[in-house]
RNA sequence: GCCGAAGUGGUGGAAUUGGUAGACACGCUAGACUUAGGAUCUAGUGCCGUGAGGUGUGAAGGUUCAAGUCCUUUCUUCGGUACCA
């Protein structure tokens, strides 16, 4: 053992040793109970960045701690490898995204081994190559064939910049969520995953997820977003034509005054011709439609619409209502066509107002009283039912189902049920991306790739500056096709990508058997493997691959691949890596290298103004408030990078980064190796001790106790929720305690129970700093890596207390202390606090009027 | 607007079923050892007060012998979502 902790070359050492011994590579074996843990996959930028960190970090301590139990623990990576970066990166540097994407991979998996991560490497993946994705592209055809998968012409969003399609998911406040510039509609061929068929079961299953946060399950079926409620049909005034609308206030329906459709709604055109309204509402309807996101967010809430020059029929007060189409009707929910009940919906009321059009009260409230002339808002409670025919006197609440039941009866609307989410696109105009696996042909329409024809691989000189439309589309000789059915020569493969969220969708179920060949998975090995019992990543993915990945599954139990629903058993979500960010008046955001310290104050290098310190936000480039892990891994090296992540907070939570405190996590491994080194040769002369509680005294009792105290509070930590900043904590107390034995004098025992110490110390700290304490354990005379050893088991009976510190409150508040033997009788206990002095001063001459006794904690006197 | 989470020292964060608030660190102060230290070791460190003592977990009430923890009201911050009929 170094006299000074060096942590490089401990860290090259043992990270070789690993690789060549293959410690981490698995195999299934059903004699061994199986520990599934996975963090999400990376896309392959380029670098490590601290998030990556911090989410391997917390996942190496489950995946070593669990194999140190005893568990046939899988544990691999790889890379989410396709996508767009790859694409403007290589028109950036001329290079291929290929090239680019490996070589980024080289980078990554380098500095992944340099962080010390116990992965099967054995079982890498990258999604982005032919045996990969020709799984994807047999799934996609099986899905077709079901219907799972289909084409449908829709308004998509649609980045010029990026020339893409994007899901709405990838929309951030009308933005590109890549390049961040406004996104417009655009209508095109696109294909679509029907997840909608799986809404309502992705649904109940949220509430069959105990393992997952609360907040993720939450936002799932928020996302969802089931709405029950009915469809009424509302007839024409001189046509056949019905408007079907969806509600969830049926129990309006006598206050529907008039009806809005949106703007996309077929119905628009097709009722507006031949009235005099025809020219108004086809401006009306182009404005929308080249109106992008963004602008009709500007207008916030400014409600607009275009009377359609017709009239429709209130089926239960046969009103007639006037037909608008508004900007706030949407087609993609319900049915695209609003009943408007201004009495009783903000939306409504607005538009109302905006127009001059009747308002009239259906729902009154319990107490007091509405005049529809003077109403300034909408009333959107529940209250009493008027001006409702039959249904008058009613609580509204009982009439939703009561007149739907009268609609049902009448054949003019049923109860039905609505969802938020939409079928999930995935087509992309991109050519770093899976090729949908579909020709198109004139004769017959659109025809799979026959299955020993896939995998349809990328072909690798496509023209990435060409913008406009899917590279794909420019190159002749991929787009030119035979038609697998009738055989014409002029039949055209389908130009675009999928989506990489359907590659994250299913890598978890490719680990398990990443050179499998004959199918999508090995039956076998998925079912000794899956599902994965600990997944850990960003919050970030709460919605979209955890809600894609679990229809995924779904998808491929339907298809008879594997048999069970969820695929995650336990979700971990971690907070962000945030850092302070340093504001010039001058220059915005500055990096801290930018900063001189003079005698007023910190100012910047370039312009010499007084440069402030910001909040502490999530760590990105753009905020110059990142931290580059090749920086402190040179400085500090893995381990102690990794301590400080999990040391700083708890994962859930974000993680503030400090500097100095990187260094106190140094400070503290570097204190514990100058301890062990300056009693390496005791520590190796002896053996642990092995006797109980009992025979010891004074320190070596105190050392004894404080260790399997520290065994039960680090097992407890990891266990129960993943707590390792209060696991690290504890280790650093036992620690402290192990300094202040004193070793002036011989002293087997003491030397024994220090010894044991020092072996449960540095168990306890393996997950956490791996290579640091592989090195203290070598030196101690074992040859076996650490993994290879049990974890430690506390002995109940050395926590045995056999004093108790008692506190003496007087009206609650603390006003002395005393120690007594451990469950001694309350009137001793009681009887020892009235005698305290500093007790008897704040008693004084006043009567005590009560006196709480806690059985080894604490005696309260109330006077 | 709606949904969710969180507010504790100068800082990150600890506090079992309500029972010593501030564990463990960072920072800071003083001292020791040093040619030196941004190394190491020792002591101290919520706030007010010389002291006894008082006070203190976003704010205001309440329950209780006892509240960071339970209840009510309220404020703030962060995250998600947003014309969803």
């Amino acid at each position: 053992m170094e006299e000074k902790y060096i942590p490089r070359d401990i860290e090259d050492k043992w990270q070789k040793r690993w690789e060549d011994q293959g410690v981490f590579k698995v195999d299934a074996d059903s004699r061994m109970e199986k520990y599934y843990l996975l963090e999400m996959f990376p896309y392959p930028s380029g670098n490590i960045h601290m998030g990556h960190v911090r989410n391997y970090s917390i996942g190496d301590v489950v995946a070593r701690y669990k194999k140190m139990r005893g568990f046939n623990v899988l544990h691999p990576m790889g890379w989410d490898a396709f996508g767009m970066p790859a694409e403007n990166a290589a028109i950036d540097n001329k290079t291929h995204p290929a090239a680019w994407t490996y070589a980024n991979i080289d980078t990554m998996r380098k500095q992944l081994k340099r962080l010390g991560f116990s992965y099967d490497w054995s079982r890498e993946i990258a999604t982005c190559t032919p045996e990969y994705y020709r799984w994807e592209q047999w799934l996609f055809i099986k899905m077709f064939e079901k219907g799972m998968a289909y084409r449908k012409e829709s308004f998509v969003n649609w980045c010029e910049p990026c020339q893409t399609v994007l899901a709405n998911e990838q929309v951030e406040d009308d933005c590109c969520w890549r390049c961040g510039k406004q996104v417009r509609q655009k209508k095109l061929w696109q294909w679509f995953f029907r997840i909608t068929d799986y809404a309502e079961d992705l649904l109940v299953h949220c509430d069959k997820l105990p393992g997952w946060p609360e907040k993720v399950t939450t936002m799932q079926k928020n996302w969802i977003g089931k709405s029950v409620g009915s469809e009424a049909c509302f007839a024409m005034e001189n046509s056949d034509t019905v408007i079907h609308v969806f509600t969830t206030r049926p129990d309006t329906i006598f206050g529907a005054t008039f009806m809005c459709l949106a703007p996309e709604h077929p119905l628009v055109e097709e009722l507006s011709r031949g009235t005099e309204q025809e020219g108004a509402v086809k401006s009306f309807v182009d404005k929308i439609a080249m109106q992008d996101r963004s602008s009709k967010a500007l207008e916030n809430y400014e409600k607009e619409g275009v009377f359609l020059g017709v009239y429709c029929i209130n089926p239960l007060t046969g009103r007639r209502m006037p037909v608008f189409t508004a900007n706030f009707a949407l087609m993609e929910y319900g049915t695209g066509a609003v009943m408007s009940v201004p009495a009783h919906d903000q939306r409504d009321f607005d538009f109302a107002k905006k127009y001059k059009l009747d308002i009239i009260l259906v729902v009154s409230p319990k107490e007091g009283t509405l005049d529809p002339v003077t109403m300034d808002q909408a009333y959107t409670e529940p209250g009493i039912m008027v001006h409702s025919g039959e249904f008058d006197g009613m609580d509204s609440r009982d009439a939703i189902l009561k007149i739907t039941e009268h609609l049902e009866a009448k054949g003019l609307g049923k109860r039905t049920v609505s969802f938020r989410l939409r079928d999930w696109g995935i087509s992309r105009q991109r050519y770093w991306g899976t090729p949908i696996p579909m020709i198109h042909c004139p004769t017959c329409g659109v025809v799979p790739v026959p299955e020993e024809d896939l995998p349809i691989v990328l072909p690798e000189d496509a023209d990435l500056l060409d913008s406009g439309g899917s590279p794909l589309g420019h190159l002749d000789e991929f787009k030119r096709a035979t038609c697998p059915q009738c055989g014409r020569a002029d039949a055209r493969r389908d130009t675009d990508t999928m989506d990489t969220f359907v590659e994250s969708s299913w890598y978890y179920m490719r680990y398990c058997c990443p050179d499998y060949d004959k199918g999508m998975v090995d039956p076998e090995a998925v079912r000794y493997w899956m599902p994965v019992d600990q997944y850990i990543g960003g919050v970030e993915h709460a919605i979209l691959h955890l809600l894609y990945s679990r229809y995924f599954t779904r998808v491929m139990k339907d298809q008879g691949l594997v048999d069970f629903n969820e695929p995650f058993e336990r979700l971990l979500t971690q907070g962000m890596v945030n850092k302070a960010t340093i504001t010039c008046p001058e220059h915005g955001y500055i990096f801290p290298t930018d900063v001189v310290d003079g005698g007023n104050g910190s100012s910047c290098r370039h312009c010499g103004s007084t440069v402030e310190i910001g909040r502490v936000i999530k760590m990105s480039k753009s905020k110059k408030n990142v931290v580059d892990p090749n920086e402190l891994l040179g400085k500090y090296g893995a381990d102690t990078t990794r301590l400080f992540c999990l040391f700083a907070a708890p994962p859930e939570k974000g993680l503030d980064w400090s500097d100095e405190g990187v260094d106190g996590s140094f400070r503290f491994l570097s204190r514990v190796w100058r301890m062990i080194k300056a009693n390496e040769a005791m520590i190796r002369n002896s053996t642990a001790y092995d006797g109980s509680l009992d025979s010891l005294d004074g320190k070596n009792r105190e050392l004894f106790a404080k260790t399997h105290f520290t065994i039960k509070k680090v097992t407890g930590d990891i266990e129960d929720n993943f707590h390792f900043n209060t696991a690290i904590s504890a280790i650093m107390e036992l620690v402290n305690v192990m300094h202040t034995l004193e070793f002036d004098s011989i002293d087997e025992i003491r030397d024994a129970v220090y010894h044991l110490a020092v072996e449960s110390l540095v168990l306890l700290l393996s997950p956490f700093v791996p290579h640091f304490a592989e090195e203290i354990w070598a030196m101690m005379g074992h040859d076996k890596s650490l993994l290879n050893e049990n974890w430690p088991v506390h002995n109940e009976d050395a926590l045995v207390e056999d004093e108790m510190l008692i506190v003496i409150q007087v009206n609650g508040k603390l006003r002395g202390k005393f120690t007594i033997e451990a469950d001694a009788d309350e009137a001793t206990v009681k009887a020892r606090a009235l005698d305290d002095d500093l007790v008897k001063k704040f008693i004084g001459d006043k009567a005590v009027r009560k006196v709480i006794v806690v059985k080894n904690k604490l005696v309260n006197i109330v006077i």
